[in-house]
RNA sequence: GGGGGCGUAGCUCAGUUGGUUAGAGCGCUGGCCUGUCACGCCAGAGGCCGCGGGUUCGAGUCCCGUCGCUCCCGCCA
């Protein structure tokens, strides 16, 4: 059941919520609007099920007590609207359903009329009649959203906000809406963009996120601000991703990164307690060549073990060439030891293939044997190396071990993959277990091999932590901090730089020009230039957020309106083609005509 | 862009090695029913087997293409 009803101003239509129908309301007439649930015709009696925000309650219509409104209830479908007025009476012991919050009471139906009609449903809006296909319940997302565990579900999304803004407000934080139209700056992802019919030919795009304003608010001075900000990024979806998603996103000034983190540390412990989860604070930190070296992965779940061992040293000149020839050119070997798993020969190379899917060329995978393996590539691999093996993963006789070579960083992200996957596969994580981890000490850049430059790992804007040395990017950490909660990355942020010759130096290393640089956010370097505090922050994803505290894979399932992995929408057809007539006002000729017949 | 899964009645699904008229449950429609609550009983309607092409005497089933949904890789600072 949902949370506590809402107030209830009388009016024409009610005096009552369905799911306040209860024992102090007995004797009590009562005025009730919603929808039929569901309706049981005996033909004398008829039972209806009334269902409002708040719940359901039973309609009993008697020819002997209803008079002309029991002609009516014959004549109720599934979801009609419909307003009754009538008597709160108790049931009879043996008629009570202990299914019901108001099970013990029902309405005696004087006064009934329908309100609206309804179409039969395209599926059941009751739950044991299982989830239609998604494709159907988006197209009727209206009718979907009358299910009780998509309603609970904004309703916790509701809840979610609300909290986050109640407990913000405490803190001085000033909510500050910024722009949807705004102007196209370099970030990550590909921009989604407006074309701007009174200045043609020139294009708004919309914000990925509200960073660069949030800096520039606190060179404005209001030192702490958030927003519940709608972002847009078009890149592919998942089920994780959506073109247009939100964020808790926060900024304050005068603060270093301890200050940032016990701050949030307060306001997460302060929305899980609201919903139910005690958490321990301070959260625990890791090092983020730690979480990448134990753990293959920069969000890494800490539930549960299986952690990566580096084999590289036990194999440092092996005869066996796929590991030897992947050393001596700078790679790494790895593995996981799994423990027991009685696993047939196709499970294990179907493995193989789940490795390929993360980027492998190969896996071994080896059960301890004696003091050797049980593996097709036992035979290459000498006595010695095998003990160092078993030895370097703390096997035990018959545990499996899945090893793989490649690069460092691709060798780290296979096997990290290979676990988060496995893990759910066999059943390794625990329930009912937290683990919120700050992943710290980031790498201010990363080495971009294709495009044989440096690429900010956060953003550009984020500071370094100590000087900035231009000849070795590579050693320079950021002032960057990631929030892990379960192997999911609920938010990241940073210290921002807030000194114009800084933020030159890292756009250097960036391989930004001046001209660039001043052309793409020269505004923001203005700022910077009349007296930016010291300033840094936060964002959450609210969607991801809310789809962990609801138990559910999809964000979709906590978005009232979502989009399909192709990026449209089946309820209202977007995105749609449109009018010559816009395209000529917004200046746009297409390159080619849109494909015919497609919605 | 690539890989996997799916597409049959309004919904959820079954459909054998290619073989008569494509099934079930729920829902829906009509009838009966005064204590049901996933009401019950009786009767009935409802199908472009996603779409297009091919193989075949014959295709829901096999092949090719295509569209849609979904999961993953790439992408997402």
């Amino acid at each position: 059941m949902s949370a506590d009803a809402p107030s209830l101003s009388p009016n024409a239509y009610r005096d009552t919520w369905s799911g306040q129908v209860l024992g102090d309301r007995v004797g009590d007439r009562v005025r009730l609007s919603g929808w039929v649930h569901r309706r049981r015709d005996h033909g004398g009696l008829i039972f209806i099920d009334l269902r409002d925000r708040t719940g359901i309650v039973q309609l009993v219509f008697n020819p002997d007590e209803s008079g002309g409104s029991h002609e009516l209830g014959h004549r109720l479908r599934s979801e009609y609207v419909i307003s009754v007025t009538g008597k709160v009476v108790n049931r009879e012991p043996e008629t009570v359903n202990p299914d019901l919050p108001t099970g013990e009471f029902e309405v005696h139906v004087s006064e009934a009329g329908v309100l609206a009609e309804s179409d039969t449903p395209p599926f059941g809006i009751e739950d044991y009649q299982g989830e239609a296909g998604e494709e159907t319940r988006l197209k009727h997302r209206y009718l979907d959203l009358r299910r009780e565990p998509m309603r609970e579900a904004i309703e916790l999304r509701h809840r979610l906000t609300t909290a986050m803004r109640s407990f913000l407000d405490g803190e001085g934080f000033l909510e500050i809406e910024t722009p949807i139209l705004t102007r196209s700056t370099p970030e990550g992802a590909r921009d989604f963009l407006v074309p701007s019919r009174l200045q043609r030919g020139s294009f708004y795009a919309l914000p990925q996120s509200p960073q660069l304003f949030k800096q520039l608010l606190m060179v404005s001075g209001f030192e702490r601000y958030f927003q519940i900000a709608r972002c847009f990024r078009d890149e592919d979806l998942r089920a994780d991703r959506q073109p247009d998603f939100t964020q808790l996103d926060i900024e304050m000034s005068f603060v270093d990164g301890e200050d940032v983190i016990a701050l949030n540390e307060r306001l997460i412990g302060h929305l899980l307690a609201g919903m139910g989860i005690e958490i321990d604070t301070p959260f625990p930190r890791m090092a983020y060549d730690e979480a990448v070296g134990r753990f293959g992965s920069d969000k890494p779940d800490t539930r549960y073990g299986y952690e990566i061992t580096d084999l590289t040293e036990c194999l440092r000149g092996t005869e066996f060439k796929a590991f030897g020839g992947v050393i001596e050119s700078g790679g790494a070997v790895r593995g996981i030891n799994f423990g027991q798993r009685d696993l047939s020969r196709a499970q294990l190379d179907g493995l193989i293939d789940d490795a390929k899917e993360l980027g492998a060329k190969g896996l071994v995978w080896a059960f301890r044997e004696g003091d050797g393996w049980r593996a097709p590539i036992a035979k290459f691999l000498s006595a010695d190396e095998l003990a160092a093996l078993n030895a370097a993963m703390e096997a035990e006789e018959g545990d499996l071990m899945l090893v793989a070579a490649d690069a460092p960083a691709k060798v780290a992200s296979i096997l990290g993959g290979l676990r988060t996957r496995l893990a759910e596969r066999w059943d390794l994580i625990p329930e009912g277990v937290n683990s919120l981890t700050w992943i710290v000490d980031w790498p201010l850049f990363e080495w971009v091999e294709e495009e044989e430059r440096w690429n900010a790992l956060h953003h550009p804007f984020t500071a370094p932590a100590g000087d900035l040395d231009p000849e070795n990017p590579g050693d320079t950490r950021a002032q960057a901090y990631d929030l892990v909660w379960n192997g999911v990355e609920l938010g990241g942020g940073s210290i921002r730089i807030n000194r114009p010759e800084v933020q030159s130096a890292v756009f250097q290393v960036l391989g930004i020009s001046a001209e660039e640089s001043a052309e793409r956010f020269g505004f923001l370097l203005e700022a910077l230039h009349y007296g930016a505090p010291p300033h840094g922050g936060i964002a959450y994803g609210v969607d991801r957020f809310a789809a962990l505290l609801a138990g559910v894979d999809s964000i979709r399932d906590v978005i009232a309106f979502p989009k399909t992995a192709s990026g449209g929408d089946p309820l209202t057809g977007a995105p749609a083609p449109v009018d010559e007539i816009q395209l000529r006002e917004a200046g746009i000729n297409l390159r080619k005509p849109p494909k015919p017949g497609t919605s």
